[in-house]
DNA sequence: CTGTTAGCGCTTTCAA
DNA sequence: TTGAAAGCGCTAACAG
C-alpha cells in the first residue's frame, strides 16, 4: 500500500507538507498544494486511518450501541446514523447489546480499543452502569437516558398525549393502553403522558404492560378485547407500532373489525405501519433528525448539549382509528 | 489511559514480555505470566487496538457492507454477523450502500482506511465493480455474487423449487410468481428455480417482476388478482416475504380470502412472516448459519472456500397456503 | 510557508 | 525464556 512517504518523495516535498494538504491546512502554498493533490490522485493514496488514529488517539469512527437491530425503529435509527456519519467522513462501529447490561458493558469496553470519536448509545432497558473506565469519551444517549450523558429523544410524554387527545377528539371514552416494560423509562413516560392527557378529560385508562414487541401486543390485545362489547374498550393505544400490529392481529382473530369495533393507535411510525391492514394511525418519531443531531454532536459540528434535547412527535392519522360506533359508546 | 509500558514497568518486565502474554504466547514463564496478568487486571489495562492495528496492518474489525439495514432480512443478517464477530473478539464496521454502486465503492474505499481483517458484503443488485484498489483484502459475498469472491448464500433455485412443489402438491395449477428486479441475480435464480420446478409438472407460471419490497408486492398483487375467478391464479409465490405481505394486503383489499381464494407463499422467513394474518407459509433461509460461516472464514477459523457455498433452504408451512377451492380449479 | 523529527502503543525480530 | 530496539504511517511541534 502506498503511504505518505511515497507521496512526499514522488512530489518532492516533505511528509509534513503532504500531511498538511491532507488536513486541508491553509498554510500550504497554492502551487505546492496542487502538485501534492495531483500526486495523491496519481498514486491513489489512501491515508491510513489507523496510523492517524494512533497519532491523534482518536479515529474517525463513531460507536453505535443499540439493543436490537432487528427492531425496525432501531434499524431506521442505524440507517440514519450511518448516513449522517459517512456523510461527515466517519465510519460506524455497530454494537448490539441484546438488551443485556453485561453485553452492553463488554461491547462498550471493546469499542474503546478502537479510539472512536464518540458513541451514540441506546442503552439497555434496565439502565445498567454509566461509566466505562477512565478514558473520557463523548457519549450521547438516544431514546433512553444513559447515565449522565445528554439525551436526545422524542418527547415521549407529549407524543403519547397526542395519541390520547386524538382518541378523545374522536369521541372515545372507554380507552385502554398497552405499555412497554414497566422498568423502562421510555415506557413509563409514554404511559404517563397518555394517562395524564386522559385524566385531563376525566377519563381513566386501563393499562396493561408487556414488551415492545409484536407478541406482547397480540397477547395483551387478546386479553383486553376478550370481553363483552359494552365493557370492551372502544380504543386502545400502544407504546409501539409493533405492539399495535400484534394488537390488530388479535382483534382480527377475535372477529373484531378495526376501526369499526376498536380503534388502534401505535407509536413510532415504522415503515410497516403504513402497510398493514388497516394502515396504522400512529405517533411519528423524527428519527432522521434525532440521528442527525446525535452525529452532528459527535463530529463536533454542534457543541455537546448541556441538558437533554426533546424532539417533537407528530400525529399521523391513517385508517386504524375512527369514531366509536353508536352501540359501543353506551357506558 | 494506561498502556503496555505502564504495565511493563509495574510488573518489572519488558514491554516485549507483556506483549507476549497478551498474545498468549507460550514462551513466557508461568510465574512471569501470572505476575503480568495480575498487573494487567490491577491496572485495568486495555491494549490499544489502533496501535496493534498499525503494527500488524490489520485490525480486529470486519467490514459489513449491506444495501439496506431496514430490510428485515439484512437486519437479521447483521445481527448474526455482529454476534459471531463479537464472539470471536472482532468488531463490525457497518456500511450501508442503499443499493447504489457508487456509494458502495466509496464505502469500501473508506473501509480500507481502518485495515479491517476482511469484509462481508451483500453487493448492490446491479453488480457494480469488483475490485477496490491494490490492497489485498479477504472478502466474501453473501446472498449475491460479488466479483470473483466466494459466495455464501442459500440455494435460491432449490428454495424456490421447494415453494413450487409445495403449491403443486396442494393441487394448484394456475400459479403466478412475483419476482424481484430482473437485473438481480438472486431474483433471476429464484424465478428460474420456481419456473423450472413448475415446468417439470407441465405447468406454466405467469411471472411479473418488481422490487423486493412491500409496495411492489402490493401493486403487482393487485394487478395479478384483479381478474375473474376462473382466470385468476389460485396461488402466487413471491421472491420475498415483504412482497408476500404486500400481496396479502392486496388480496384482502380486493375482498379475496387467503388462502381460501388465493394461496400465498413467500421467501426468507423474516420474523414478521409468523405474525401477519394469515401467518405466512415461506421458504426459510438459514441466516444464522450463513452469518456464522462468513465470520468463521473472516476470522480464520475456516479456510477461505474455493468455490461458492450454497446452504439449504427449508419449507415452513403456515396458514397462507391451502388446496384450491373446488370452483377455482375449473380451468 | 516548508522541512525535520519525535513519538502515538504495540509487535516482532534479534540478541543475550 | 526474556530484553532491547526498530519500526508500522501519520501528525504536530519546532526550526528555519
Amino acid at each position: 500500500m502506498v503511504n505518505i512517504k511515497d507521496v512526499a518523495a514522488r512530489a518532492n516535498v516533505s511528509v509534513g507538507t503532504v500531511s498538511r494538504v491532507l488536513a486541508k491546512n491553509k498554510t500550504v502554498g497554492k502551487e505546492l498544494r496542487e502538485t501534492v493533490e495531483a500526486t495523491i490522485r496519481e498514486l491513489n493514496f489512501q491515508p491510513s486511518g489507523v496510523a492517524r488514529g494512533l497519532r491523534r488517539s482518536r479515529t474517525d469512527m463513531i460507536g453505535l450501541v443499540i439493543p436490537d437491530i432487528t427492531n425496525p425503529f432501531f434499524a431506521e435509527l442505524a440507517k440514519h446514523v450511518e448516513a449522517s456519519a459517512s456523510g461527515a467522513g466517519y465510519s460506524v462501529l455497530l454494537c448490539i447489546t441484546n438488551d443485556d447490561p453485561a453485553i452492553e458493558a463488554a461491547q462498550i469496553t471493546s469499542l474503546l480499543k478502537s479510539y472512536p470519536t464518540g458513541m451514540i448509545v441506546v442503552p439497555t432497558q434496565s439502565g445498567g452502569p454509566t461509566g466505562w473506565g477512565e478514558r473520557e469519551l463523548p457519549a450521547i444517549a438516544v431514546d433512553r437516558p444513559f447515565g449522565g450523558h445528554p439525551l436526545i429523544s422524542v418527547d415521549h410524554r407529549a407524543g403519547a398525549g397526542l395519541a390520547a387527545r386524538h382518541l378523545i377528539d374522536l369521541g372515545h371514552r372507554r380507552i385502554a393502553y398497552i405499555a412497554g416494560p414497566d422498568d423502562a423509562p421510555v415506557s413509563r413516560q409514554r404511559r404517563e403522558g397518555f394517562v395524564q392527557a386522559l385524566a385531563e378529560a376525566d377519563i381513566e385508562a386501563v393499562c396493561v404492560s408487556g414488551q415492545f414487541d409484536y407478541q406482547s401486543g397480540e397477547a395483551l390485545g387478546r386479553f383486553l378485547l376478550q370481553r363483552a362489547p359494552g365493557v370492551r374498550p372502544t380504543a386502545v393505544a400502544t407504546a409501539s407500532d409493533q405492539q399495535a400490529i400484534g394488537l390488530i392481529r388479535a382483534a382480527t382473530d377475535l372477529g373484531l373489525s378495526v376501526p369499526g369495533d376498536v380503534s388502534i393507535i401505535g407509536f413510532d411510525d415504522i415503515p410497516l405501519a403504513n402497510l398493514v391492514t388497516p394502515r396504522l394511525t400512529t405517533i411519528r418519531q423524527p428519527v432522521a433528525s434525532i440521528a442527525a443531531s446525535a452525529v452532528a454532536i459527535m463530529v463536533g459540528d454542534t457543541p455537546m448539549p448541556e441538558g437533554d434535547a426533546l424532539m417533537e412527535a407528530t400525529l399521523v392519522v391513517r385508517s386504524s382509528t375512527a369514531a366509536p360506533g353508536p352501540e359501543q359508546s353506551s357506558e
